[in-house]
DNA sequence: GGACCATTTTAGGTGTACCTAAATATTTAG
DNA sequence: CTAAATATTTAGGTACACCTAAAATGGTCC
């Protein structure tokens, strides 16, 4: 029996990838598979699966040790960044040239990024004048898979007072970004914090008269860095 | 036993509907299973299977009667033509948007059609302007549906030399579709066409010096109309 | 009008990506 | 250090869209 060869070049693999990729964090550390499970709303049993697959490849897409946790291999790297350039590069095409909402860019670009051509990126990427950053302020991995560093924190570190730059907001929650768009809170934006009493964050955007309370949890989804 | 229930918003089904379209023609007369089965490149016992799925759906989006070919019900071709609308509107926006060379547009609108949502769709029409005819010069069938008749016929009918009106350009042969251009040969360009011995066609584009030799099938491809 | 041929359908299988339930391993808590 | 709780894997199934091989049907030709 020749070990039978499966075609790993499908819409659920991009997903995967793009979880481990994601929940891995910038240390890319272990990704268990509840947190997967989790993340891609699919049963554990179905993950373990889909993660053996994945390693048993003739050029694996992850490392996985049973029990373990996984995380991606080089190839799996490279195949996560470039739906990660496909996914932001489309939201800024949405956005910029079809004027679509800000709340709406992420459930589209989510579904177009398995088909889009190399020619379509091409072109995407071109018209947008090679752009940097999608409208939610997320780095574009460049086409050599090459994205720089993030040198924000989550405004849910904070814990006092103060001004900050708005850096990047998650785009996973479209109610939440639209609330956050609406006070103006968009990425470069001057805010300032206060902590209210029970964990809760009081925002304001530079040139606002309504402030804004924001859960922990919330607060989570904005990404800010110093003034300056 | 409840009669379960499938899920018949699938790309496959699209492709079905879109297949069955095409090939009743204007009239659209009822289409055999084989047509079908070598139009898509899939085993007549597929198509049995499919056929019966959708004929047995709780609306369903064909009529089929055993060994008497098919045809789409109301809500198939109401499908169809949304799945033509996006395929067609898909095409002139990678043409006149992102600069795509227009024997590439079908592959990349064929992928693309079955994933953009209603916004995309209304997105791309308005940025378009609302045409009514996409790059081949295929009518592009209005949100509602409708679909003007076609006046043209193919270049395959002629049988003595004239000058006509190029009407439209099938886009399922790159490769022609690409020699064609390179001859001119564009909806509303006017043509010369001389019938050389052997049922070949032999054209000019106006104001062209080279002249194209066409077989009888590739001219099947190249719809023409009266000039005036 | 019956035999042959092409078309179509039935029957039984495959691979993908899920699922649930049960078994097993690991972590945590007392 | 062991027992309970939690996390993970194994085992066995489902739906979908295909497939091949074999059976059934229908039209045509003498």
């Amino acid at each position: 029996m020749t070990t039978r060869r499966v075609n790993l070049n499908t819409e659920s693999v991009d997903n995967y990838l793009k979880a481990i990729f994601a929940l891995g964090g910038p240390e890319e550390e272990r990704v268990s598979s509840t947190a997967l499970a989790d993340r891609l709303g699919v049963a554990p049993a179905s993950i373990t699966n889909m993660l053996q697959k994945l390693a048993a490849a003739p050029v694996p897409l992850v490392e996985y040790e049973s029990r373990r946790g996984v995380r991606l291999s080089t190839a799996g790297r490279r195949r996560a960044l470039e739906i990660l350039r496909h996914h932001r590069l489309l939201e800024t095409f949405l956005y910029e040239v079809l004027g679509y909402p800000i709340e709406e860019v992420h459930a589209e670009a989510e579904r177009l990024e398995h088909f889009i051509s190399e020619r379509f990126e091409e072109r995407i990427d071109a018209k947008l004048g090679r752009p940097k950053f999608d409208p939610h302020g997320h780095c574009i991995p460049a086409l050599n898979g090459k994205m720089s560093k993030q040198t924000s924190r989550p405004l849910s570190d904070i814990e006092e007072d103060g001004e900050f730059v708005v850096d990047s907001i998650s785009d996973r929650d479209s109610v939440l970004l639209k609330r956050l768009n609406v006070h103006g809170i968009t990425p470069g934006v001057r805010l300032r914090v206060l902590m209210s009493s029970r964990g809760e964050f009081v925002l304001r955007a530079s040139g606002r008269f309504k402030s804004l309370q924001l859960s922990l949890s919330d607060a989570g989804a904005v990404r800010i860095r110093s003034i300056g």
